[in-house]
DNA sequence: CTGTTAGCGCGTTCAC
DNA sequence: GTGAACGCGCTAACAG
């Protein structure tokens, strides 16, 4: 609601010119107006507190610099760097961003983000962790407006995507805990109803299998990737589980795992290696700190924004992931 | 961008009506169009996909359905309570919310989170725990946009603003300790260049003073509410304080005296009692979990719009806090 | 260099 | 009940 604000009508009566005019010259288009009246625009613009209407200019020049991010959920504690990363390349190109949550699987709650979105004029979408209904799915392509998904991989639908390979997520955390002589290893957390996790599963059984070793079906508990899965993972596990490892399958999945294993008994990593996958400052918050296969969700951001800004490029990238070494981790044996 | 979506004009032509019939029969205008012309009207808006351009359609009302939400960093962790209280009030009055970050104290991304924000057709602006450097505030206030800030307060400056009595905050979190027998306590990484810090700080020493102990310099440590706050605050401290218990100015404060007295020999709580201010899901992330003064953030949300829903209402209103005992705390003697 | 005209997509008169 | 016409604030195209 702008209210009774100024507009360039206001703006052109106060300083004696046209209302073209001063469009020109508050748009800046250098050689469409003298050295003067340019000075006695601005002077009457400043006089009168004006504030453009740019949703007035998109109207017609049907097109805007605001790029939308939707994100899951508020308590996505990864969001944080990607939405970092959106905006600084955001602003690199001189684009806005805005940020709707969508929130917890709910479709209702993702259709109202996605229309406020659609209904108006943006120039992307960028979708973080989010996995659409497939009502809402169409709604968004219908929209024709360019979209990315961040976070999330699919496999049988067909969208552009960023980000880790989540196969090789599982596979490297498997294979950092068999490189330090375990065998007996849990996977926490995880869920199976997607992409994402399925992904990790496999890496993960891949690693095992590569390594001799069978994995007995306890071994792997789903779950959201949630603080409470985690709990509830490591309960499961029990006092006497057999496990020297655990690979938690996101940072507050680990901590989960981590504070119910020490009420136990345990002790990390004496007893029981924990091995974190996001690598966000939680890990670094705990104690001991979280080793972690870390994604980089900074650069994610980036590559959204960089991709919706050069159309024609390949439509699904994917990230780099590290080992980051901390506390958590111990030799076995 | 809309790109070449289709119109209420291409749904008169499709349909056989004019736009005028088509705006009145999409907006439900009951009384005001046959059950016939009903009914062909809609049909060929679900046929060409219509999405409707509400920001045309602001344009003409003069009005908007969405409230900004303006956030200070993606790393402020209570802002998600404030966020879902925010979202859950406004879609209770059928608004939606958009959220813009602004940087850390960064005048020139307040200055553009701002401008995205003032100049587009928003009903409302919500500041999260942003104190506006004096030309932002001057842009804000001339917009004439109702706005109101969230989980901060102000003595110099006259605006709306809705958060915890932070005095009591100060004042509450130091008699907790004091009830317990603790006398030598430290208030660690608060900042004292703000109100809220200030009032903080005032209410610690009120308490201190009516149980008749002289705080000691050193026990205040300022900082900026960080975990690198409650580290350095901590190490300052040393391993020799004569500190029995400390307040964290914020959770993240409290994690990082935490861990850094740890690894100074501390026990916690046995050596050393620790309470936080804020109250936000970390507390029971770490071990021991923190006792904390609680905040209400959910509530400043839902106060926060329903402030502006409700203007001729008491600009200026406070959130219940409380303390939350969790394990960080001990009796002293 | 500048004023005039047209129109972006929509809601809302005001006649009929 | 419905169509025609107007205008929200702005930019772009076209004269001059």
């Amino acid at each position: 609601m702008v209210g009774m604000a100024a507009t360039i009508k206001d703006i052109a009566k106060l300083a004696g010119v046209s209302p073209g005019t001063v469009s020109r010259v508050l748009a800046n288009k250098v050689g469409f107006f003298s050295e003067h009246t340019g000075e006695k625009v601005r002077a009457a613009a400043a006089e009168l507190g004006y504030q453009k209407n740019t949703a007035a200019a998109e109207l017609v020049t049907q097109q805007s610099n605001v790029v939308a991010a939707i994100v899951n959920s508020t308590k996505t504690n990864f969001a944080s760097p990607i939405i970092e990363g959106i905006q600084a390349e955001a602003h690199r190109h001189d684009l806005n961003v805005i940020i709707l949550y969508a929130g917890d699987d709910d479709s209702e709650q993702q259709r109202r983000a996605l229309t406020t979105v659609i209904e108006r004029p943006v120039r992307s979408i960028l979708l973080l962790s989010v996995d659409l209904a497939a009502e809402n799915l169409t709604l968004l392509q219908n929209s024709r407006i360019p979209f990315c998904f961040l976070s999330i991989s699919f496999d049988e639908i067909q969208v552009p995507y960023i980000t880790s390979d989540d196969w090789q997520v599982g596979y490297q955390a498997t294979q950092t805990l068999l490189k330090l002589g375990h065998q007996n290893i849990g996977l926490a957390g995880v869920d199976s109803d997607f992409h994402t996790g399925r992904q990790r599963v496999a890496g993960y059984r891949q690693a095992m299998q590569e390594a001799g070793i069978t994995v007995q079906p306890e071994w792997i508990q789903l779950g959201n990737y949630s603080y409470t899965a985690g709990q509830a993972a490591m309960r499961a596990y029990g006092a006497n589980s057999g496990l020297t490892a655990i690979i938690g399958a996101s940072d507050m999945a680990a901590v989960g795992v981590l504070n119910t294993a020490r009420s136990l008994g345990y002790r990390v990593p004496t007893d029981l290696s924990i091995l974190a996958i996001d690598g966000t400052e939680i890990c670094e918050l705990v104690q001991p700190a979280l080793s972690s296969i870390s994604q980089n969700f900074y650069e994610m951001g980036v590559a959204g924004v960089q991709q919706l800004c050069a159309p024609g490029e390949l439509p699904q990238k994917i990230t780099p992931i590290k080992l980051v070494e901390r506390d958590s981790l111990q030799r076995n044996g």
